[in-house]
Formats: structure tokens, sequence, C-alpha cells
DNA sequence: ACCTGAACACCGTTCAAGT
DNA sequence: ACCTGAACACCGTTCAAGT
């Protein structure tokens, strides 16, 4: 799904193939890499992701790829930060600061569902300090809205509320996508009649949830007195 | 840390070497299977925990472990199930239901804490729908205890409450046991002055955090009024 | 600047056969 | 009931050397 090769100011002129037109083999750079290894992530799941797979789709010997990432986690949390950064921008103007946690979270949601396994990379990368550090951050500055027009929040608390929200927001898409493939893989006996329509109001039902349990922790917030 | 072969019924008469005192070759059980594999994860983490290193733990061959187990998940997923069930009985009588919910996020918690890697461990084959179903009948039954005394609690509120909570556990440990073998291999790089003192303060604010976490959600619960 | 070739030290899993 | 032996189809990473 979705366009490769979108970020910011990347260009990616060249093919996947390991020659051009002229039959002259192809030199790739970093991001070639990179919208490879997207590519493979989008198309076959994290499990197939290997750098012996990578270097193949991109008719080169798997070494190659070493002078391009220091090693596979590193190229991993380097595909968790562009995932991230494609989140959506959030306009908070005129919005309430529950408004705005929402609308980060649920930005946040949709970039990790734009990419298969896209929750499982992030939250492995963030999980070793590595990459993703704008899902963080876009977390905290939204609820830095809401410190703004309460003095009652004491750095621990937003802190708290923060991490909350970020293991929430990962921990629901990841639960999302991997039913989503167990579904795809026939594991669970699904019920035979489980139409298109069955699983448009699934994807209502998740949002809804997840919805739920952005506002459980908001309401949380600003019930709250000391701390 | 902790003892294994705890289990509920599980014998564990066996040898970890493949040799017994008259010199015959020892037979395993299932169960032997499952303590060293355990006993490789809190030893030596799970990127080392390989199906080859623990036969050769055994003095067995690879291939003799897939008599067991049909596959390195399932094992995965009976040792989360294993870290879960060792997590201590939580005596409700007398409190408040905030106060099960966070008797039982704590006790999930610390059964995490007790295993390298246990947060990764059981967060992964929860993900995957395998292992692991006691944590969130945990958290689900202290959520009825509120829901008991308040009678505005939907289905959907009390699942998405239970999620919430139970990715806040996950998330919360993983993050902390990554943190605690990042500055065990001095990634980091860390302040000069890293004495054992700061360390305990460090496990006591990352308590606070995760109570103050805890709070949060369960706050927002009882603020709520539709749904 | 980017890649090849060869090597090292590993993986999970299957399956016929043994005791 | 539990294990061996051999094989299959893979891994990530290093490093000297090539263009």
């Amino acid at each position: 799904m979705s366009n490769f090769d979108a970020g910011l100011g990347f260009a990616g002129a060249s093919a996947d193939e390991g020659f051009a037109a002229t039959g002259r083999p192809v030199r790739h750079t970093r991001n070639d890499v990179l919208m490879a290894a997207v590519k493979i992530l989008d198309t076959y799941g994290l499990p197939d992701l290997s750098m012996r797979r990578l270097a193949s789709a991109l008719d080169v010997q798997p070494s190659a790829l070493y002078w391009h990432f220091p090693n596979k986690q590193t190229l991993l949390a380097t595909i968790a930060d562009f995932i991230v950064d494609r989140a959506a921008p959030v306009d908070a103007n005129g919005l309430g600061w529950q408004e705005v946690v929402l609308a980060q979270a649920t930005a946040l949601r949709n970039a990790l569902l734009a990419y298969r396994d896209g929750a499982e990379v992030v939250s492995s990368s963030l999980a070793l300090g590595l990459g993703a550090a704008g899902a963080r951050q876009r977390i905290a500055s939204a609820i830095d809205l809401a410190r703004a027009q309460n003095l009652n929040i004491s750095d621990e608390t937003a802190e708290a509320t923060t991490m909350a929200i970020l293991f929430l927001v990962l921990g629901q898409v990841w639960h999302e996508q991997q039913r989503a493939q167990a579904d795809a893989l026939g594991v669970v006996a699904a019920e035979a009649t489980a139409k298109p329509a069955d699983v448009a109001a699934g994807a209502n039902t998740d949002t809804q949830a997840f919805e739920a349990g952005i506002a459980l922790i908001t309401a949380g917030l600003s019930h709250r007195v000391a701390g």
C-alpha cells in the first residue's frame, strides 16, 4: 500500500533491478536500500525481511548492504523513523488539548497501520532506544498543551501520561495487525460468515476501542488534582 | 534469579547434563526442556535462546526438541505462560477496585521483571494470540469488580480499560528491561557517578511512574459517565 | 563511492531410522 | 517414549580486494 519514496528530499531515481536501460550495473544510494527494505516489509512482512533477501532484491551481494548501514538493527530503526515521519501533521488550531491528543494518537495509529508489521517494527526499535523518537514527541507535545491550561500537572504526571498513550497506540495497533495477519492465514477458525462487510465493521470496532482507550487516559488526566 | 521448576505439579528430577550418576544417558520430559529454556532466557537473554543452543544445554540433538514442542513459537508461548502463571495471587478482600487493579497490575509487573526479557517474551506471544491469556484475565477480573459497583460501565469500556492497562504493563516493563540491559552493556554513555544507590533509585522511579500510569487509567474509568 | 567473493559462525525444521 | 544423523534451506556479519 501507499507510495514509497515520498520522503523529505529523497530522490529515488534508480530501479529495483540490477541494470539500467543501458545494461550498465546500477549502484544504489542509502535511500534505495531503505525503500527496498520498506517494500519487502510491506509486501512480505517482518519475518521475511532478511539482509540476504534485501540484497537479492537489489541485485547485490549481502555484504554490499553494510556499506550503507552498519547492521540490520540500524536499518530497522531507520525504517521505524520513516514510518513515524510519514504520520500526518496535526493542526491544533481551535482544538482543545483532549482533541489534540486524540488527533496525534490517531495520526500515529494510521501511520503504523499504513505498513505491514509497522507497529512491531516501531515498538522494537523504540524499546531498543534507537528510532521513532518522533512518535514520543508527538504525544508529549499534545500533553504540553494540557499543561499550558492546567498548572497542576507535574513533570512526572506528564511523562506517565505520554508513555501510557504511546504504549496504548503501539500495543493496540500491534494487536490489530497481528489479528489481520492471522485472519488472512485462516489461523483462527473464522466464522463461516466472514463477509467483507464484517471486516469493515471490525475496523470500525478497532477505531472505537482505540478512541475509548485514549479518552480513558485523557479523562484520567483532567480529573487528577495532585501530581 | 528465582527458583525454576516450582510450577504446579511439575516434577523436575532429571539433571541438565546428558548423563545420570549411573552413566546412563538421560531422557528428558517436556518440562525439562521448558525449564532449560527458561534458564537460558534468564541467563543469556532472548536473542541467545535458540533451539540449537537449548539442545546442546540438554546434551541432545536439536531435532530431539521437536518431539516435545512442535516448533519454537509454541515453546516461547509456553515460557510466556510459565512467567505469567508465577505472578503472585492477589487477595481482593477489603480492597477497593482501584486497589485491586493496581495490585493485579503490580503482580504482573513483578512476574515479568522476574525473568530477563520477560516482557518481550510475553508481549510477542500475546500479540500472536498464543500464550499469556492469564495476564489479560487478571486485569479483566479486576475491572469486573469495578463493574459490580458501577452499572454505568459498558462491555466496550471494560474491554478498552483492560487492554489499556495490559499494554501499559507490558510496554513499561519492556522499556525497563531494555534500559537495564543497555545500562549493563554501557551502551548509553552513563554518568560517571552511577552508584548502586542510583540504580535502586531508578527502580523506585520506575515503580512510581508505573503506579502513576495505572492511577491515570483508573481515574479515567471512575470519572466516565456514559459508555 | 560502492561493490564482489569468500568465509565464519550460526539458524529452524523435517524425517527416516534407531533403542 | 524419546532420541540420533543427516540433510535442507536458510541467517547476520566481516574483510580483503576490486572498479
